[in-house]
DNA sequence: TAGATTGTTAATCGATTAACAATC
DNA sequence: TAGATTGTTAATCGATTAACAATC
């Protein structure tokens, strides 16, 4: 169904059209959809009706319409606001990080509790913290970004919701718990290495006892 | 069976087990591991199972050698040793991430080919890119951070794999293809926001038209 | 003992894949 | 037309959940 994975692939077909598009092909097939992201065809034909996406058959799908529909569905016709609450090493990174720009996501301004890292006459400016949530109203901003210490991180998103923010990326290690009407999405990055640790153990046990073998 | 979710959860019990263990909890009820992460107390128990886990009938499990256990599951029993290539916004931001170094991930260098990031005697030193080979056959080392520009990314992989790198972290904005025997896990910022967008587009509609309601 | 909790087996659920009729 | 490709239905697969006997 409709599910998170579903809408990554979503995006992976978007990012595999526009390299073909700038290879000069104009229609594609399900199954170059398919092995340009490592699915089977019928997965690419299942997801496409599950959003009434159709083709023409035998013609395949017309890659511009199909772009267009795709950005669409994500919501990327039009740009995105969105502040960082948070900006040290990993906030700012995220305000300088180019491919948000690119892809038609506006961040707006950061928000900080040390004065200083404030600067409000910058680029993309960093005012103190107690100026969120007028900002917010303000603007009609509903995406955040949240890279504060884990202990704070929970407060700060109830703030921010309260403030009219209905969505959150949340790089502090702790899943934020959410009321309903909106959603938090966790990136945890000790937890990510930790997993492709463990994987890469069980690589390195493969080789040892090549019988022995379980799935990664 | 031992998939990527599993392992993930494993990582969340232990988090979940030190918050007990500070709370100056001893033992531990597989309903009180399942709610601390959401999921239900028979997942909880069947995780533990396939790893060879067990506890006590009626006592549960006890805190400390289950934290033990679930660390050396992961490998987290000794110090990784993980390098960063590319130290723009990004690389930088994870070099001095806090949570590796608490959680025995060292970050043992940074590679960059602008000779205006090196820093050899800083506390994390900088190198010029073709040092990264000899760097990681001296130190054995088996786990690389790449955060380069996406164009240079593969031939990056490539590159480290060839030197003796055996997992990757990727943060650059595509799907690294590695050959067996080494493995590579891909955080795409873009496409973690962008997958936010839509749910948090899914989440207005539902409060427009609720009868419409889909799973998110 | 009675009651609670584990460990495992069986049932359910949902997502992916295969198959194939429709049709260009 | 013959052949290729879609769109959808049915089959498969795997992961999660429920159930329950064992036992502390």
């Amino acid at each position: 169904m409709k599910n998170r994975n579903c809408i990554i692939r979503l995006s992976r077909y978007k990012t595999a059209l526009y390299r073909l598009k700038a290879l000069g092909f104009v229609k594609v097939f399900s199954d170059n959809l398919a092995e340009a992201i490592g699915v089977m065809p019928s997965q690419v034909r299942k997801d496409f009706s599950l959003f009434g996406i159709s083709g023409k058959k035998r013609g395949g799908y017309h890659i511009d319409a199909l772009i267009e529909r795709l950005n669409e569905i994500l919501g990327k016709d039009k740009v995105h606001t969105v502040i960082i609450v948070g900006c040290g090493h990993i906030g700012s990174a995220l305000m300088k990080y180019r491919k948000f720009e690119d892809g038609g996501i506006k961040i707006a301004a950061g928000f900080d509790i040390d004065p200083a890292k404030h600067a409000q006459d910058a680029d993309i400016p960093v005012f103190p913290i107690d100026r969120v949530k007028p900002f917010i109203k303000e603007h009609n901003v509903e995406l955040a970004i949240i890279a504060v210490p884990d202990i704070a991180a929970q407060q700060v998103a109830d703030m921010l919701i309260s403030a009219g923010i209905k969505g959150i990326l949340n790089f502090a290690p702790i899943r934020l718990r959410c009321p309903e009407g909106s959603i938090a999405h966790n990136i945890n990055l000790e937890l990510e290495l930790e997993n492709l640790i463990y994987f890469v153990n069980v690589l390195k046990k493969k080789r040892v006892n090549p019988d022995e073998t379980e799935n990664a």
